[in-house]
RNA sequence: CGAGGUGUAGCGCAGUUCGGUAGCGCACCUGCUUUGGGAGCAGGGGGUCCCAGGUUCAAAUCCUGGUACCUCGACCA
């Protein structure tokens, strides 16, 4: 808000000042109009109080779902945008809940039979060219490494590129590792004897995106990629669709994500793969996410890079293979599927800290008394699995500790001043439900909390389920269809599709959106598309996706 | 890559119309008082006003060119 303001010309600066101080506008502008008279003229800003700018700190997710979510990121020091275009860094908060997936997960894929292994960052730029369709998808958008040195600058400051050391053939930098790998496989593989071959990486990629958004979509990111080789399609098919159960109860179990377990359509498929398996969930503004993908390759790779094997006939015979992958982008479906105007709700199977102690006294005497009881509760949370952080950072006030924890999405606070400690309780707060009790810390405690955090983690996935159930649609024609989406609460819509890519094209065209996935078990149903009014055994589920 | 917008202290911004001492809030530092939902008062530190060139006695401000980022589209294997 801008004002002109008007002040009689004695003792001007004091005037001033107590304006601001009583009003909430900054003292601003040097007098722009000294009039004969004496009167001057000022321009003054309004600047919100602090209780204002801290009540705002999140913008409204029904204001501006976007600046929501970029908020969240910022105030729960998930991660920042860096000096690079396009490149975030992962703050240590942030990183922590992918450590936590990176655990979850790779104790899945051993517990499965596979094991870790590390390629090149670079891939000579030939290798990417020997899977036709594999090059039709990724021929664009890769940042690619031309030389190998710098030197001073002879005109002046600074460092260039030396035009000497070009290098002989270009190397790209992964945007996924398919041809690195399957060039390594074919002198591992040679006999049925060794196979299958269950290899994962950790490891980061960069693909140049065009429009980058923090977590869902940035120029680097880090993912898990498995590949696997098989002796025959069945087995390779079998270890695709285990991997997307894998993903399905880790998005259920660990993020509390419901998740929708299907095919892709051909359009939607991985370049090079015959068969696309994803889980696809949805956020809270209707938008569907992809929140893991597995693919069937076929004899694609094996082909492409002459990976074959001797058979027990001791015939050749070119390998099955799958890739499969999960990345950063979970860290975006989960603010986005579970939190609120307050700020990030992790779901405490994955949480880094599960719960949180915040100690309140004024003496010193109070301080050592409500510390003992804190470490001691602590210790036994602690032996019981949780995970626990005691806040006793002095240098900032309950209040602002409960706020922050709240804006990083810690399932349960535990509050304990002089008070409950004399009652032997304390104040457990959970964030999911903002829901305050006393708890006593006798008998009980331990069990008490470890009960609350298993209910918490089933609510976070009811609220999600319900979400997604309120927001899921039948469509019959187009205009349904459209209506559906242009309306209050777009979701996903099950319509039945004739099939084409055409069809599915001509509809994204007119309605921006797409089919996110065949559902797995979709019941088969006699119908026409809604498009082309051709007919159809099955709806598809189309949305709007992220 | 298209269309808009923005670059001024760590962050958020005013100041640019009409050229003339570099400002405000938050954060930070020091001290005292405080501490059960983002503390108060007092004092203090911190600037290549995105970059380059031009006009001028004088440029954050005007002119030319560049560059970076943001939002929305297109693209997204």
């Amino acid at each position: 808000m801008r004002l002109r303001l008007v002040f009689y010309n004695d003792n001007l600066y004091h005037k001033r000042k107590m304006f601001c101080k009583y009003t909430g506008f900054s003292e601003i502008s040097t007098p722009f109009f000294v009039s004969k008279s004496i009167y001057t003229h000022f321009f003054c800003t309004f600047v919100p109080s602090k209780q204002e700018i801290m009540a705002n700190t999140i913008t409204k997710r029904s204001e501006n779902y976007s600046e929501w979510y970029n908020d969240i990121v910022a105030k729960a020091e998930l991660a920042e945008n860096s000096d690079v275009r396009g490149c975030m860094v992962i703050r240590p908060y942030g990183y922590s809940i992918w450590e936590r997936m990176q655990r979850i997960l790779d104790d899945k894929f051993k517990e499965t039979g596979h094991v870790n292994a590390y390629f090149p960052l670079f891939i000579p730029k030939s290798f990417l060219s020997k899977e036709a369709e594999h090059v039709e998808g990724f021929a664009k958008e890769c940042a690619v490494v031309t030389h190998y040195r710098l030197k001073a600058n002879p005109e002046g400051k600074g460092l260039i590129v030396d035009p000497d050391a070009k290098l002989e053939e270009e190397l790209v930098i992964r945007p996924t590792s398919e041809t690195i790998i399957w060039n390594t496989y074919r002198n591992w593989i040679q006999s049925y004897r060794d196979l299958p071959l269950l290899i994962n990486q950790w490891a980061n990629v960069v693909r140049w995106e065009l429009r980058t958004r923090m977590f869902l979509r940035t120029a680097e990111f880090l993912w898990q990629e498995g590949h696997t080789a098989h002796s025959s399609a069945e087995e390779a098919v079998a270890e695709t669709k285990q991997m997307l159960d894998v993903y399905t109860e880790f998005a259920e179990k660990t993020l509390a994500i419901p998740v929708i377990k299907g095919v892709k359509t051909p359009n939607e498929r991985f370049a090079g793969a015959l068969d696309t398996y994803c889980i696809e969930a949805m956020m809270q503004d209707g938008k569907a996410l992809q929140a893991g993908t597995s693919h069937f390759l076929g004899q694609n790779f094996a082909k492409a890079f002459d990976v074959k094997f001797a058979n027990k006939e001791n015939q050749m015979e070119y390998v099955w293979a799958t890739s499969w992958g999960v990345s950063t982008r979970l860290i975006g479906a989960l603010i986005m599927a579970h939190s609120d105007d307050d700020g990030l709700r992790l779901p405490p199977v994955l949480a880094p800290v599960q719960v949180v102690f915040v100690p309140i006294y004024k003496t010193e005497e109070e301080k050592k008394a409500v510390l003992d009881k804190c470490y001691e509760l602590a210790d036994q949370l602690k032996k019981a699995g949780i995970r626990i952080k005691v806040d006793a950072d002095e240098t900032k006030r309950s209040g602002w500790k409960f706020a922050e924890w709240e804006m990083k999405g810690v399932p349960v606070r535990l509050a304990m001043g002089p008070r409950d400690l004399a009652n032997q309780q304390i104040e457990s707060a959970r964030r999911d439900t903002k829901e305050k009790s006393s708890v006593s810390t006798g008998e009980g405690f331990v069990e008490n909390i470890s009960q609350l955090l298993s209910d918490i983690q089933q609510n976070l996935f009811n609220q999600a389920k319900a979400l997604r159930e309120s927001r899921t649609y039948k469509a019959d024609t187009m205009e349904e269809f459209k209506q559906i989406l242009e309306g209050e609460n777009p979701g996903f819509i099950y319509a039945h599709w004739d099939g084409t890519t055409e069809t599915e094209l001509k509809i994204k065209e007119e309605t921006a959106a797409t089919i996110r996935c065949i559902p797995i078990g979709n019941p088969l149903e006699e119908g026409v598309c809604i498009y082309s009014g051709k007919p159809s055994t099955q709806r598809v589920v189309f949305a709007k996706a992220y």
